[in-house]
DNA sequence: CTGAAAGCGCTTACAG
DNA sequence: CTGAAAGCGCTTACAG
C-alpha cells in the first residue's frame, strides 16, 4: 500500500539473472583487453579510436577480443584526456509541452541512434544570472548542448551558451529567413503552416479568420506573419490577434472571449492544446463545432484525431526536427564547415471535422458542412 | 525558409554578452582556486568535498574563492577518481506516454535541485539481449540509473541492472504490496484507484463497470484487482476485461467493440488515452456521454479537464511520484540503510461530466445526468 | 589541520 | 606499424 518501499542495501540479484546481469568487479579496461590481445593498450587505444595507423591483422584480433570482453571506453578517462564525451544535453524550459516533449524524443533517437548519451537539463527562470548558472551547469568539458528556444527562457538560454561549446537549436522561424549570420539553428515552416491553415479556412468561405497567438520568442512571430499575409492577399480585415498561452486552460479562458463575438466564424489556434480549450469553451457556451465556429490548430498531437470533432490542425513534426538538429550538431562536431542540409519536415495541414463552412448569415438555418 | 540553417563554425557571441557568457579559456581548475587562495590545491579539494579537518578560516577563505572564480569541479576528473558523478540516468521504454513523461518531469526536477545531471535513454526493445546493451550503456561508471518500468520492457530493464549500481524504481503496484523482499521501488497505489473510480460509477447506479485494461507488467494488474474488488463487494457481475494498449487509438478500436454492446453502459478505462478513444469511438458512433454511456479514465492528464464533455479520472500524480523515486535514489546512495519514508501522493478521484447515472431501461427516455 | 605523492582510464605526441 | 611516457583534474591515504 505504501509508495515507498525500503531497501537495506542493494537488492540481490535475481535468481536467473543470465545476461551481463550482476557483474560487481571494476569494469574491464583497456589494459586487460591489452592483456588479452597480447598487445600494448596504446595499441588499443588506436583500434578503439580507429586510427589508421595499426596493421589489419591486428586491429581485427583487437576489435574481436574487444567485443569478446564486453570492453566500453570509460567516459570520463575520455574527457579528462580531453576529447569529446559523445554526449549532448538537450538545455530546454519544458519538457511536457507537445513541441518540446516531441522534440526531445527526436534528438534522443538520433543520439542514441549515433551512440550519444542525452542528458536533460531544465531552465525554469527568465532572470539573467539565473540562465547563465543554468547554461554553465548544463555543458559539461567535452559535452555539447541542444537548446530548445521556443519562449524567452528558451532565447535567452541560447544566447548566454559560450561561443565555445558545440551547439544546436531548435527555433521560432527566425524572421529574416535564411538571410543574415548563419547559425546552426533548425526550425518549422511556421509561416507556410499558418499561410495554409489560413488560406484552408478562407476557402471555406469564412470572412476572415481571428488568431488565438502562442507567446512568441521572436519580435514577428512567423505564424502570425504567415496568418496576416494569408488574409491579406484575400483581401479579408485582419482581426486583432488574441495573445494566448501554451495551455488548453489558455485557450479556454481566450475560447470565452472569442464565444462571446457573434461575428467570430473561424479561428486559429497557436497550438493545439489552445485549439482543445477554445473548443471545450465554444461547447460550453452552447456553440458547436464546426457549425457556427470552425477552429483549426498546429502540431498534430496525439489525442488531436481523436477530439469530437476531430480536430484540423496543421502537422508540425517536432520529432523530425530534433532528429535534423542532432544532425547538424554531429556535423558541426565532425567537419566544422560542412553545409548539412538536413530533409526538412514540412508542415502538413491534416483535415478533419473543426473546421467546415461559416453558419448562414442570421436568419437563415444552419448548414451542416462536410469538410472535404 | 529552409528547416535547417548552416554556419561555419560556432558563432561569434553576440554585442552585449554580459554574463559569464564566452569564456573560451579552459576552465577554472582546483589549481587555479589554490593559488587564488594561497593554499594546496588538497585542501581546495577538502573544502569543496566537505571534508570535517579543514580550520574554518580556511574553509572560508577557500569557499570565497571557489565562488569569485566561478570554479566547477570537473565530473570526469571526479568520477575517474572513484567517487560518483552526481549523476542519474532515467532508463525507460518511453518518453512521450503521460505517466512515463510526467515522471521524467519530477524526476529532473529532484535531481536538478540536488545539484544531480539527468540523462535520459529510451529501451525500445523488448529482446534480452538489446535490454542487457541498453543497460550497459545507460549506467556509466560513478552514475546512478532510475528506470521506469510500467511495461515489459521496463521490467526486463529493471531485472537487468548490475547490483552494484544505485538504482531505483517506478514501477506498478506490485501484487504483494509491501511484503517479501523490499527493494528500492515506488509505486502509486493502482488498488485503491481502481476501487474509488469503480465504486463511484457503481453508485451511479451502473448494474456493473467495464474495464479496458492497460498492457499490465505484472501477473495480476492491481488496477484490474482494484476493480475486481469494487465489483465483488458490490456484488456486480464481473465482465471480462478487455485488453487495451496505451494510445488514444487503441482506446477508440476498442471503444467500438464497446460501443456495440448494449449492456455497456460504464466504462473504466486503464488511462485518460485510452478514456479519450473510447469516448471519441462512442460519439461516432451516436452513443452520448454520459447519457448512454459513462466514461473514466485514470492519470488526469492536461487535457482531461477541456475534452468535451470534461473527463471524470482518477489523478495519479506522476510528477510526484518522479520527486519521490529521486529522494529514494539518494537516500540510498547517501545512508545506505535509510528507510524513507516519502510523501506518498494518493490517487484522487476527480468527478467531471463524463459519467452519469445509466441511461432508463429501454423504453423510457433518457435522462439528463448531472454528476454531482 | 595541511602538504606531497600516487593513481583513476584513457589519448597523444615521441621514439623506435 | 607499435611501445614507453606524460598528463588530463581530481581524491585519498600518508606523512608531517
Amino acid at each position: 500500500m505504501a509508495v515507498t518501499s525500503v531497501t537495506s542495501g542493494p537488492a540481490p540479484s535475481p535468481g536467473g539473472g543470465g545476461a551481463a546481469a550482476g557483474r560487481g568487479q571494476r569494469p574491464v579496461s583497456i589494459l586487460d583487453v591489452a592483456a588479452a590481445a597480447g598487445v600494448s593498450y596504446q595499441t588499443v587505444s588506436r583500434v578503439i579510436n580507429g586510427h589508421p595507423s595499426v596493421r589489419p591483422s591486428t586491429r581485427q584480433h583487437v576489435q574481436a577480443t574487444v567485443e569478446n570482453l564486453g570492453f566500453r571506453p570509460n567516459r570520463a578517462a575520455r574527457v579528462l584526456r580531453g576529447r569529446h564525451a559523445g554526449s549532448v544535453t538537450v538545455l530546454t524550459p519544458n519538457t511536457t509541452l507537445y513541441g518540446y516533449q516531441a522534440g526531445l524524443q527526436g534528438i534522443e533517437e538520433a543520439a542514441r541512434a549515433a551512440g550519444f548519451a542525452v542528458g536533460v537539463r531544465v531552465v525554469e527562470s527568465t532572470v539573467r544570472a539565473e540562465i547563465a548558472d543554468a547554461v554553465t551547469r548544463a555543458v559539461e568539458p567535452g559535452g555539447s548542448l541542444i537548446v530548445i528556444a521556443y519562449d524567452r527562457a528558451g532565447t535567452m538560454a541560447l544566447r548566454a551558451v559560450p561561443t565555445d561549446v558545440p551547439m544546436a537549436a531548435m527555433v521560432e522561424t527566425p524572421a529574416g529567413g535564411n538571410t543574415g549570420r548563419k547559425r546552426p539553428w533548425v526550425w518549422l515552416d511556421d509561416r507556410r503552416a499558418a499561410i495554409q491553415a489560413t488560406r484552408y479556412l478562407l476557402s471555406l468561405g469564412h470572412q476572415t479568420v481571428h488568431y488565438l497567438a502562442l507567446p512568441s520568442s521572436t519580435r514577428t512571430s512567423q505564424r502570425q506573419v504567415g496568418w496576416h499575409e494569408a488574409l491579406a492577399e484575400a483581401g479579408a480585415p485582419v482581426p486583432a490577434p488574441l495573445p494566448g498561452g501554451w495551455t488548453p486552460r489558455s485557450g479556454y479562458e481566450a475560447g470565452q472571449v472569442l464565444a462571446a463575438d457573434p461575428g467570430v466564424t473561424a479561428v486559429l489556434c497557436g497550438n493545439d492544446d489552445l485549439a482543445l480549450g477554445v473548443m471545450r469553451a465554444m461547447h460550453a457556451t452552447g456553440r458547436a463545432i464546426p457549425e457556427d465556429v470552425s477552429v483549426v490548430g498546429f502540431d498534430d498531437t496525439p489525442v488531436a484525431e481523436f477530439l469530437t470533432p476531430p480536430l484540423t490542425t496543421v502537422r508540425m513534426d517536432f520529432a523530425e526536427l530534433g532528429r535534423a538538429c542532432f544532425a547538424l550538431l554531429l556535423a558541426l562536431m565532425e567537419h566544422k564547415d560542412a553545409l548539412p542540409h538536413t530533409r526538412r519536415p514540412e508542415p502538413e495541414l491534416i483535415v478533419r471535422e473543426s473546421a467546415g463552412p461559416p453558419p448562414l448569415p442570421r436568419g437563415s438555418s444552419p448548414t451542416r458542412a462536410a469538410a472535404t
